[in-house]
DNA sequence: ATTTGACCTTCCTGTGACTGGAAGCCCGAT
DNA sequence: ATCGGGCTTCCAGTCACAGGAAGGTCAAAT
């Protein structure tokens, strides 16, 4: 299967799929004319990265479950342990949108929008925080 | 004022006010011996983008919006729809968590996390997304 | 007077996860 | 033969800094 192929069957961009070989976490054949030759194992690989990505894990996360995938006798509560952490941090990224939206939202509200210079947001961000 | 004084007084790493400098967000003057001497208004200007920084918004746009907060004869308009902007950005990054997150509890809830290789969240990755 | 130690300077490199582009093979069809 | 599209490598850029080396400066303690 050539790059092309690989791109459209995983939704990865080629350059991506290029990246990954660079960084290793997948290793294509290569054809006699140098193109690369990806078996049906490195797409599951390719797929399986796009979806843990997708799923807000980072590059080394990935190779660690990729590890643990590779490894027959990995436990689960390995890979337990990294979507747990992973859904704390994601509700620390909830928490902190949450209040930015909540200051944005009241500075835009309180906002009259029109021709004069006169700004609360600016003038928040003038005076500083809430004092 | 010195850098270090600075720092302490917007919480901004030394580093990162170089790095302001360098991007020509700020334009301290010299002292003699080529110390950094920060006026307070280059200190409000830092502030002011300390602040817009942890609201989320990206260099350039504290660039416009420190270009509007420069202009006397702006209109509290174009700061506003700067603002709605980042608001629906925000909104949309809160869908995605949120989905997110979904994804990812109803994973761990399913793994029963023990010795046993058998885990759901790696079958997802390997099965590919909900069939 | 000297020596510490903290602070400051510049410059270079690295990060994460790609993306864009240039220069140049390769392949199938016309 | 040549054309378009796909493939290759390599280099540079992105964003917003952070880390560290090599060296100048300053105030205080010895």
């Amino acid at each position: 299967m050539n790059i092309g192929e690989v791109a459209k069957a995983t939704g990865l961009p080629a350059k991506t799929i290029r990246y990954y070989e660079d960084i290793k976490l997948v290793r294509p054949a290569r054809a006699g004319n140098g193109y690369r030759d990806y078996a049906r194992d490195d797409v599951h690989r390719l797929a399986f990265i796009q979806r843990a990505r997708g799923l807000g894990f980072t590059i080394n996360e990935c190779r660690q479950l990729l590890s643990l995938y590779d490894d027959e006798s990995r436990s689960s509560a390995d890979v337990k342990a990294l979507a747990v952490e992973k859904l704390s941090e994601i509700d620390r990224k909830l928490d902190e949108l949450n209040s930015l939206r909540a200051t944005l939202k009241s500075l835009a509200d309180h906002c009259h929008g029109d021709d004069r210079p006169e700004c609360p947001i600016i003038e928040e961000f003038a005076r500083g925080p809430a004092s």
